[in-house]
DNA sequence: CACGAAACTTGATGTGGGTCAATGAGACCC
DNA sequence: GGGTCTCATTGACCCACATCAAGTTTCGTG
């Protein structure tokens, strides 16, 4: 179920960017920091580089390091002992993960394309925490909208059928790409990924995709890109 | 769907507990809090209460004020316009809530038991929140353990059958009271409450009890206390 | 460019839990 | 102690989505 590779020991290090010329100098948790800060902040981190489907750390594990993923998409996941998997979320470029005050993952992560990013040693990180308050707030902040998300995700996988499902995750898609309501969005995960995130199968997945084609609600190019020629109409079918 | 009563008008005011005599004194935010700070903390604070059914706040509302839940049961909860609902978590005395740093509440709460809480006003709780560091440390640390409540709430949701999920949600309960193996756990909500945090129906939740009761695995008194005779058992069918 | 593997789609069939409906059991009130 | 209201249980039936099983498309590789 794509948990191919090597877990830690793969991860290249190096080929790091300046934060100048970062892509998430903007969106990670960097951004609140002055110049001063900033120094501190990047002396503690190095940089990380994986493949897709590439696994960045297990649910139960020692939760040693944090991240701020500066490029690319990873998911994050949880199995039953019996391999059913729960897709709990995909990060972007600026989002931050591995925060535990516990002392485990309380998920796995694993890229979905190549990714980079700034990697922390928790215990530096948390010193951190204490001198930058702007940082505490900022991961605050995040960790509310994050709440906030998973809610309603929650909506979403107890109570919505699977046509309302797509639509949603589709409509969430678009916004997180910033597309304008021409241009296609991108899904870069597989339909295995959605399935699993939407709580469906992936045949199921399929089928309402295809439903919604032939309705004109969607149009596909390829199995990645998704044209959405009225949001409003789509917005209608998630009963948002 | 018990939405019974009008909102805030009906909130009681005063029959404050003071601090020392708080039940939730050393669970609640506050119990991080020296005594200096206490006392401007709770200079900040007025008390409420509600019985139960009534509610505390709407989706979508303002979010003018903030919450810290010192007795008895809250619900959160998110609507479909249909009226479709899905309960996202059950607050107990201790929990934080009303934190948000957007606009409005992304949830609503209602009161399942009679409740006392301490109410802020926002702008006066994040004034608080810059002067005390330890007050932001200790919320980040709540959000992070209720995101990852919500993360496993979406395994059960989106991966667990009516049976796995009974069983988690009991020994989740069972938890959280601290009860001995041998005393009963106490539900307090309602079945169709146990149905809508669960992602099923009244039915399904009674029909699955029904029949965890005729395996052995619980035993029911009334419709409300459940004995657990052997918890491992239950963890077991909960596939945890 | 042909081959093979993996990913996706489509169809046929099965089933867990939903829906609809009736009955039972407390709780509250007079 | 009987009436009523609400909530929970139980039964009969149904359906959205899962499962099982072919195809088909895509894509990496020699």
């Amino acid at each position: 179920m794509g948990q191919s590779g090597p877990a830690m020991t793969t991860v290249c290090c190096g080929a790091g960017v300046p934060c100048d010329a970062c892509d998430a100098r903007d969106l990670a948790v960097c951004s609140v920091l002055d110049e001063e800060e900033l120094k501190r902040f990047s002396a503690a981190a190095t940089t990380a580089r994986l493949e897709a489907g590439q696994t960045l750390f297990h649910e139960g594990e020692p939760a040693e390091e944090m991240f701020s993923l500066t490029e690319g998409m990873i998911k994050l996941y949880k199995l039953l002992q019996d391999g059913r998997r729960q897709i709990t979320g995909f990060l972007m470029a600026g989002d931050f993960l591995g925060l535990a005050f516990g002392r485990t993952y309380v998920y796995s992560a694993e890229a979905v394309t190549p990714v980079r990013l700034c990697r922390f040693r928790r215990t530096a990180f948390l010193r951190l925490l204490e001198e930058m308050p702007h940082l505490e707030r900022n991961l605050l902040g995040r960790a509310s909208s994050e709440l906030a998300a998973a809610q309603e995700q929650m909506l979403l996988l107890g109570r919505k059928t699977a046509r309302e499902r797509l639509a949603t995750f589709l409509l969430t898609i678009a916004d997180r790409q910033r597309r304008g309501n021409a241009e296609p969005v991108d899904l870069l995960m597989s339909r295995s990924d959605i399935a699993d995130y939407l709580g469906l199968t992936i045949e199921t997945v399929s089928r309402t995709l295809s439903t919604m084609r032939r309705l004109g609600a969607i149009a596909l190019d390829g199995t990645s890109r998704v044209y959405i020629p009225n949001r409003e109409a789509l917005r209608t079918i998630a009963g948002v």
